[in-house]
DNA sequence: CACGCATTGGACCGGCCAGTCCAGTCCGCT
DNA sequence: AGCGGACTGGACTGGCCGGTCCAATGCGTG
């Protein structure tokens, strides 16, 4: 950590560097994204970055969390629908719509940037297992809210199959990376969805 | 790529490299190995690395490939077994077990680099994929096996199960290395075996 | 206005690092 | 032996990059 902003013109820099940083990373990875590039694309000199973040691996763990909240924050509306069956259908599709305009491109923010930064940064690594949390979290609420309508299965276990839900989105997701082919994701939350049919109570 | 070695010397150098370098890659990172640190690793000297491989991407292709071949060649016995539920099982329980001598850290090589490289170089996102599609191979031949035995109900799909498998142990492995916790990768490929079982045909 | 803190500009530095280059040495083959 | 290609050693370089520093400029408050 470093500075935080005292007044909003601070607060407005600070997210500018932020969202910059964040923007470079999913284009070129940490790798690839230096401090200058970042100083050029949020019209900011080095001394404001150096203002608000402690040194690169703080900007870094920032656009941790920052990728953490917009994953998580961009499926809000959906993850309301989470506890019907359409809704997970209607959550699944989504995902895979947007893999197909990114042509199947990235992955999941929160996966790349684990593989990029969980074993160099502690930090890091919590930030992004914070917004695992929250994602399965959510996910986990809709079938908690399904299962006190009554609807599953007096011995089904929300948390397990939320977390494998989980699984399944974050390794489809991958496959979907490597292979450039959404179906991969599709199919692997298919699954996790009839794992989730399976354990319906019989009405 | 660059010049095949022509002899065993020649190939034996090679490979150190390739192996200092993956050793180094699994420790820091794509992003906190130079080809200095490589250098130093495999006792060798800058123009050996130029010699063999074209450039620092051309080298790390070659370490991404190296991944590939000890993630899936690692698992060769476990993989003959893959045709019955125990078998399954066995192999579902070495994984989680190396997770555990791992401390959970790292990952999996091939996920790990995927985050790292498929979006920087197509030519190691293809080696990765290629990876992957040796791996599914596997687990679909297995389930393949079952179900030419008619142990599978007839309308089972072995490839979108083995697909599905491995995007949950994929997946599995994110969740544990985010969390440091194996049992995320248990949870997972539990799950996946559970979806074959139910694909079982009534004995 | 005067004070002080937040904010900003940008020159500067020292180190690291990918990549180059050339002068060799090794070694199989004839 | 001696030719030639494979292989090796390591100095060198030019650029990039993280990080430092200081001077200056807003700007809210009393």
């Amino acid at each position: 950590m470093s500075a935080q902003p005292a007044t909003a013109k601070g607060r407005e820099t600070r997210e500018r560097i932020i969202r910059a940083a964040a923007a470079l990373v999913a284009e070129r990875g940490v790798l690839g994204t230096s401090l200058d590039d970042v100083r050029a694309r949020a019209h900011a000199s080095k001394s404001q970055l150096y203002h608000y973040f402690a040194d690169r691996d703080d900007l870094m763990r920032a656009v941790a969390r920052a990728a953490s909240d917009d994953v998580v924050g961009g499926q809000a509306e959906l993850f309301e629908r989470l506890d019907t069956i359409d809704g997970l259908r209607a959550w699944a599709e989504a995902l895979v719509t947007l893999q197909q305009a990114r042509n199947a491109r990235g992955g999941c923010p929160i996966g790349s940037l684990a593989g990029q930064l969980a074993e160099q940064d502690e930090g890091a690594r919590l930030e992004l297992a914070d917004g695992l949390d929250r994602w399965e979290t959510a996910i986990r609420q809709g079938l908690e809210r399904m299962a006190a309508r009554g609807e599953l299965h007096p011995g089904a276990d929300p948390g397990a199959l939320a977390q494998n839900t989980l699984a399944a989105v974050q390794g489809g997701l991958l496959l979907t990376q490597l292979r450039r082919d959404p179906n991969q994701l599709r199919s692997a939350v298919n699954g996790a969805i009839k794992a989730i049919l399976a354990a319906r109570a019989a009405s």
